[in-house]
DNA sequence: TAGATTGTTAATCGATTAACAATC
DNA sequence: TAGATTGTTAATCGATTAACAATC
């Protein structure tokens, strides 16, 4: 709508597009504080500006990333993270033999170098992509160099002090969720079915 | 608990182990039907059987992979997955360059042959790791294809008929989930303080 | 003015948590 | 028996959805 000039845009259509209901967008877009006309809709311009605000896609955050295998270097080569803030600034993994490579652009360094590093680019997040047996361990280690935000990518159910974020994003578990959903879908057929 | 010997687990420990309340263990565990005894527990080894058939990790299912890209091969060489069910028996690129390829044991197909190769492995599931412009008419053709399952790693909204399950594992959101509670996190820290 | 759209207030829903009797 | 633990039933909570007055 930006692209094409419009200078509002409604919650019903915005509905519309992404297949939910008006109220759903409305309560959403009333978190970002930005306030609509009636009849017209909301400002095109400052709703964008919001959102991004909103999810951090206006200023890029620098962050590490430990463990630097297969996942890990998907993740340091996905373009998409850019438009959404993120910059992966260097990488750590505990294979010294790759210490002093570089992924997709990354720096890898060795896992002792890791507190160093944290404080001099003063990074907050880290990106942890190790297997799931060392996570724990490995998550103490980022605590304890003062990291305040852990993107998990393991199965492992992090115990961290309150002021620690951890978003954990289980692979396994999504795949899971699929196929439940699958499942239950196909056993409730069969029960109509009968 | 299994590999010590021990023929029950209660809810309790479970709970202890994984930070979480005795309630919330006892209400999870309901679901898979297993009936523990008062004062003991649940049946070990019962119990993790339950689970691995509720979450679907008892038999392995075959599925394709569509974008052969970064996070697309990374998929395809994460060993983890083995564990959980997953077999990754094809991949396919709108690039016909990799056509022919194998990334990680796993035989690369040019997108015109994906209809013909999933009628042939017969795969009701299927991984998107495409960009996320080109998603929805790529989950077009799957389904036309007749896959019942998509396994949706891009940004995009995927529109499907009613009886295709989409799992979205859409990272930025993930990404930004971790921003959000970090900064209302350091809010509420200033808030309290001031 | 008429009607589409917003924002607010109330109702519904599902999930989480609590309470407690049953039981080994 | 005493006490830990389960499973069920009720209460709480937060999020989603509905209803509707305000307004451009």
């Amino acid at each position: 709508m930006q692209k094409e000039g419009s200078k509002y845009i409604s919650g019903t259509l915005i509905a519309q597009e992404l297949s939910l209901e008006p109220i759903q967008v409305r309560k959403d877009l009333a978190i970002t504080g930005v306030i609509g006309k009636p009849k017209k809709g909301y400002p095109v311009n400052t709703l964008i500006d919001a959102i991004e605000r909103f999810l951090g896609w206006n200023s890029m955050q620098d962050v590490i990333l430990v463990g630097a295998g297969n996942l890990g270097s998907a993740l340091m080569g996905h373009q998409e993270f850019r438009l959404h803030g993120l910059h992966i600034v260097a990488a750590f993994d505990k294979n010294t033999q790759k210490a002093g490579t570089t992924i997709h652009g990354v720096r890898v360094f060795s896992m002792n170098d890791l507190e160093t590093e944290v404080h001099k680019l003063g990074v907050k997040v880290a990106i942890l992509t190790i297997h799931s047996p060392a996570a724990q361990e490995t998550a103490d280690i980022l605590v304890k160099a003062g990291i305040l935000g852990i993107w998990n990518f393991t199965a492992a159910k992090l115990k961290v002090p309150e002021s620690v974020v951890v978003q954990t994003e289980d692979l396994s578990s999504g795949y899971a969720m699929l196929c439940v959903t699958m499942q239950s879908r196909q056993d409730a057929d069969n029960g109509s079915a009968s």
